[in-house]
DNA sequence: CCAATGTAGTATGTATGCATACTATATACT
DNA sequence: AGTATATAGTATGCATACATACTACATTGG
């Protein structure tokens, strides 16, 4: 079943980044990352264009947002153009952060496949990129 | 990103479902209906039995079971020779439901990969096996 | 028998993840 | 200008998902 070998998949590998990151003493989830390395990026995004960037929805990201604010890693402040709208950056000291997690998560990512092959590793990544490019 | 990744293929793959059983009018998520196949296989089990089956923790398969036995798709019955457990069996309702259920899932299974050539199916799950066999 | 250890289920807290609905604001169209 | 529509963020509710701690009970070893 794929959706069962999906989800194992997907276990696995937040398994493997929560547990370097406990190792590492930093408290940080992989959808908090994505929101850094998104906003350094793109600093100045709102919150519905973080969301999309991450593929994630509005009122999700709004608990990640909230989080990473409380944490002193991104500024929030109203946009002038849009009273709607917030406009998010990486904080000085989230910058610094997000430099010493780079090469951390960096090397997580590389050992979620450990146990395949350098080649079904490359294989096993452009079926998985051809999936969700298609689809998503 | 291989993390990323496969949080947008889990992502694909809970949608794809979702969408099926909301358009057949079927109430059910993925863990509910993995749930529910242990019990087919193995009557009797216990809680943690079950979660060790779908690879779960406890304390989120009480929920499960609690949302399934409030459907009515399967009983839970203290066990007479262990007073701290429940024994559960899917009910007669449960079954039926089950048996409903087995041709949409087979083909939102197969649905979740379309984009992909069956020679790629076949590799990818080959891949995806390997890796969480390997680790999980 | 009894103490130590392990296990079953629950409770609590945190964090996603998504649907729906709501308010405030912006934009497009007439 | 005025209206219809779209969007930003929040609130609420449901359902995983997991860590930790707790109670009750079971098992193992001496």
């Amino acid at each position: 079943m794929p959706g069962h070998l999906i989800r194992l998949m997907q276990q696995h590998a937040t398994a493997v980044f929560h547990e370097a990151m406990r190792r590492e003493g930093q408290e940080i989830t992989p959808v908090q990352f994505a929101a850094m390395v998104a906003l350094a990026e793109r600093p100045g995004l709102d919150q519905a264009g973080l969301a999309r960037a991450i593929a994630h929805d509005r009122a999700t990201i709004g608990g990640v947002v909230r989080r990473l604010v409380e944490k002193g890693a991104i500024s929030r402040v109203p946009d002038l153009d849009d009273r709607r709208a917030f406009r998010l950056e990486l904080t000085v000291e989230g910058s610094d952060w997000l430099v010493q997690l780079q090469p951390l998560v960096a090397r997580v990512q590389d050992s979620i496949l450990d146990g395949l092959e350098p080649g079904e590793r490359a294989t096993l990544m452009a079926l998985m990129r051809k999936l969700v490019v298609r689809q998503g």
